[in-house]
DNA sequence: ATATTTTATGTGTATTTTACAATAATTGTG
DNA sequence: CACAATTATTGTAAAATACACATAAAATAT
């Protein structure tokens, strides 16, 4: 028997879909027309102001192609454009627009609302610990994988005991 | 600015999608057909026997169509079938088959194996803090959800102020 | 007691999210 | 230089999601 409702990776699963969720539709009953995975990636170019595709998609754990579609829609909407990165022809840079841009003194507000709903009563020692573990996580989850990516680059045949 | 590295729900979101990834990954490379939403099904009815498709959509949040999808390809799987509620002729009463049952046996270990590399480094302790947070969290947007819910349908008119 | 409302589920339809396979262009390497 | 690796995109298709509507049964009110 597997007593699910103690295993983090349980909640993060629950957790992680209603937060998408309410994000998304705070943003909506807002006016503003941005998916949480939209916002996801203006929050990287509000911080870094340019990524390329890869980076967005190696950061979120989508395909390129995903977030080739994703940045497709955002540009549609205005809220990004593609670049050209002169050292490296081959690859394409994200940024923001100014619209894009302006979106975060109204978007952040909105998330910060969610976010301290998310955390009432909670001690703020364990909020810290939370995301420390949380991190943890994530980091060797994706670790695992970019070596299973690796090996089954470099040798085809040597399928890995899972 | 907001510093989302430090806020667990941005780090809800990103493992949450990792761990969905994964899981329905290693099942399939495992030679198993069950995505990671049938799993969250399958994980209530090893525990509770039988779940109506209301209390799936409320514990995992999502759409009572979305869950009325789910269990109809459940179902053709031969995971789970459909049965009465003598007591409430409304509700269908939904349970795992036999071949849904053995299932625990096999995918069990599986998620064991994921949950292991996940937790690989943290503190016990810590583990057991960022459970009762997660809960915290998913415990104070639910309640808020239901809230707003149920004074749409009592009051119409009554728009609240988010 | 029956009329109305609420609850529970399912269908029709459509959108959104996702990614595999294949392609094209560019860079790195033997 | 020839060949492999990297980066991004398009073609295509699937899986997940849910809104509007329909149906049926139970709960409630008059």
């Amino acid at each position: 028997m597997l007593d699910y409702e103690t295993i983090p990776l349980h909640w993060v699963n629950r957790l992680g879909f209603l937060v998408r969720k309410e994000l998304g539709q705070l943003f909506m009953q807002g006016g503003y027309d941005v998916s949480p995975e939209e916002w996801a990636v203006l929050l990287l170019l509000w911080r870094d102001t340019s990524k390329t595709p890869g980076d967005i998609a190696a950061v979120t754990f989508r395909d390129r192609t995903t977030v080739t579609r994703l940045i497709d829609g955002m540009v549609s909407k205005g809220l990004v454009f593609r670049d050209m990165d002169p050292s490296d022809r081959r690859k394409s840079v994200v940024k923001a627009t100014d619209r894009g841009n302006d979106l975060e003194q109204e978007l952040v507000p909105i998330a910060r609302g969610l976010i301290a709903r998310a955390l009432n009563g909670i001690d703020p020692g364990d909020v810290e610990t939370t995301v420390r573990s949380l991190r943890t996580m994530t980091r060797n989850l994706s670790s695992e994988r970019d070596r299973h990516k690796t090996l089954q680059q470099t040798k085809e045949e040597d399928h890995v005991q899972l």
